[in-house]
DNA sequence: GAGTGGTCTAGACCACTGT
DNA sequence: CAGTGGTCTAGACCACTCC
């Protein structure tokens, strides 16, 4: 077995075996070499397995460390249903009760939200979700949210209604009016669509190293990319949105609730089996 | 710029692009050392960041290739309540429909399942998980699937149920007992519960070397972990598994249905909004 | 057996951290 | 400024694939 991956294996197992806890310094590549009797490459690249496998963490200049993992966020999905009981109540009370921000433990202070619109021709994989054709002209909006010190992206997603849905009403054109009280389902609303249900579609994607730097985040951590797909009461796809996590800090929640058996069912009885 | 990162990128820009389609071979490291003017370590090393990003395959001896993305398979979510419809359905009619298996397109002739029933103490996580205290008696239930050619794994799953709940039951210790028909919402009935909700949480973690050897899977690629928990009419959790899945070729899915607004609720009218 | 990638040596220089 | 990791050179040998 060759010695990079000898060196990994055990520094790993020391990792694993919490010998190494997170944020203790591991050897310097200089003491690796001399106790493996390798070259100094060796012992380098045998770290750099173990940064791309998202247990160590590195850099110029500073010693080598297990990496600390941060805190997980949980994403709670079961909260549109409190958003649709909103729509019918007056502005200030949906005003008082904006969405669920997620801000990686960052107060609102320090973060910067922008919200941008724009109208974009429908690709093919938007119009087989949206069940339109090719070209249509859909309304892009386009939400990120940073922190105001590192710039670092904390929150991002894009989301998608097709214009002819929405072009009855000035207002949902103006990209000004967000954050808009209620959100997208009061939005709908003001143009006549109530939604029936919600569907997501969860993958993990890799992050290209342009991602990684706007997030901040390190060499072996995945994203979450989260499709979800408002569906209304005439079974039409009305609003597609794609959000994006950090997978390192990010725990998503869903549940599902089940119907009672009826009271008359029979208490269990193995003879009454088959 | 390091020129091992602008090697990596040119290559990463033309994988994007579709210039380098998938499957198709990257020039080899001497034409790249040759191209870049530099060493061939350093032309290896470019291949290597675009490995662990999941984008690029090699091997000893092979010319390295764009990365072929397996089809994801659907996890649906969304089958519980059919499950628990089965369970007051006679065994014929349980026993005609199994579990979802997820075999990522293998027939399941060429598949190896295996059960088996451990009785364990509980940790302090699980004892958390249960509400119970640590050390408390759990049976354990280990599930995997091989493939039969390769001897990879193709699904794996640890689920707890605590000895207390189902001990009166003798049938539910043997292991020889599964597949149950029913499934476990079929086998807590034979001892009185019934369950209300299943609550999951969904993380990615980063794969061992060894989990990687036992799943096939190719650097760069995360798993994603799914915990569910199944709580009862009483509000107790009975049930809890972690199940795992390689992260490039899964996709979970999830659906909120939503209450309908009364008959009564106004059309929009935005002069009174407020 | 030719081609190719994987591992490795024994150095060198530079960029960055922390004192 | 000393310590340390990041990048790089110019080779060498071996394991594996494919013809």
């Amino acid at each position: 077995m060759p010695v990079k991956h000898q060196i990994a294996d055990a520094l790993r197992a020391q990792i694993l075996m919490g010998q190494l806890a997170p944020g203790a310094p591991l050897p310097t590549i200089e003491e690796l070499s001399s106790q493996w009797r390798c070259a100094p490459l060796v012992a380098r690249e045998a770290l750099d397995v173990l940064k791309s496998e998202g247990r160590v963490s590195g850099g110029r200049g500073k010693r080598a460390t297990v990496r600390v993992p941060p805190k997980r966020i949980k994403l709670s999905t079961g909260w549109v249903q409190e958003q649709k009981d909103l729509v019918l109540q007056p502005r200030s009370v949906r005003s008082h009760r904006g969405a669920i921000e997620l801000t990686a433990g960052v107060p609102i202070d320090a973060t910067i939200s922008t919200h941008k619109y724009d109208a974009v021709s429908a690709t093919e994989d938007l119009a087989l979700e949206f069940g339109i054709k090719a070209g249509t002209e859909i309304q892009q909006r386009t939400y990120e949210m940073v922190d105001r010190e590192t710039g670092h992206r904390l929150a991002f997603s894009v989301s998608y209604i097709p214009l002819a849905l929405i072009e009855s009403n000035p207002a949902l054109l103006d990209e000004r009016n967000e954050p808009w009280p209620g959100g997208h389902q009061h939005q709908l609303y003001t143009v006549g669509i109530e939604i029936d249900h919600v569907t997501r579609t969860l993958i993990a994607v890799q992050p290209t190293p342009g991602d990684r730097q706007k997030w901040g985040i390190e060499q072996g951590v995945s994203m979450l990319q989260i499709r979800s797909r408002s569906v209304d009461i005439d079974g039409r796809v009305v609003e597609l949105s794609d959000a994006l996590y950090p997978a390192d800090r990010t725990e998503v929640e869903f549940t599902e609730n089940l119907r009672r058996w009826p009271d008359s069912h029979q208490a269990y009885d193995s003879a009454a089996d088959d």
